[in-house]
DNA sequence: GAACGGATCTGCT
DNA sequence: GCAGATCCGTTCG
């Protein structure tokens, strides 16, 4: 883990859905001076510009959204419902919005201290969702804006060895305009992922994957 | 300077 | 499965 090769630059400068699926299976590294702790991320969902009712940049730049005009491979942290950071990673060139949601993480190592962070001993629901990965991870506004392509704080790198897994997608959670857009990426019956993905009919899950087809 | 409302969470049923 | 807490940052005047 430790030795995986950080996603560049051009992983992240390129078409938002397609980053949001690529995201998958990824690894994600919060790194201190005391404590390093990572998880695989098994759920995220896209968000872009004037086209997306339920992106920042919707009405177009603002200071607080203005990450989301970056170029690709920043973090964009933000605050919600005045309790909650949501991590998220910008994408496309500069000039062009877009960003992928990390909804939930597989806890890896540190999950002594992610449990700790959290006040709770449960694996399952200790990062199964934006506001709790980010609370077990220690990530607030201070990072907002770092360099997810140098090793430092925050990063993501490649996985040494990928898991046997399905990626189906879904509408957006916690959204009220734009459901119609299927830009949610998890990974099936994984037990980390925030909600509704428990085992599915055969039937069931032939129709998300035909969604995953869409984008 | 104040009103608004949200990319959630927890707990209860 | 759902309702309500919660409360800060953003935005507008």
């Amino acid at each position: 883990m430790a030795s995986s090769k950080v996603l560049p630059r051009d992983f992240y400068e390129r078409n938002t859905l397609s980053v949001a699926t690529a995201l998958i299976g990824k690894i994600l590294v919060r790194k201190f001076v005391t404590a390093t702790s990572s998880g695989m991320i098994v759920e995220t969902e896209a968000y872009g510009g004037k086209d997306d009712p339920a992106s920042h940049a919707f009405r177009g730049r603002t200071p607080r959204n203005s990450l989301m005009f970056s170029r690709g491979g920043l973090a964009y942290v933000y605050f919600v419902y005045g309790a909650n950071w949501c991590l998220n990673a910008t994408t496309e060139a500069a000039g062009v919005p877009g960003a992928v949601l990390i909804r939930a993480i597989e806890p890896l190592t540190g999950q002594a201290y992610m449990k700790r962070n959290r006040g709770i001993e449960d694996r399952f629901t200790l990062t199964n969702g934006p506001g709790k990965l980010t609370r077990a991870m220690w990530i607030d506004g201070d990072l907002n804006g770092v360099d997810l392509t140098k090793r430092e704080s925050l990063f993501i790198v490649e996985t040494d060895e990928p898991e046997d897994y399905k990626i189906v997608s879904g509408p957006r959670i916690g959204v009220s305009v734009g459901q119609h857009l299927p830009w949610r990426r998890y990974i099936l019956g994984n037990r980390f992922v925030s909600r509704g993905n428990r085992r599915l009919s055969v039937g069931k899950r032939a129709k998300l994957n035909e969604m995953s087809h869409k984008d």
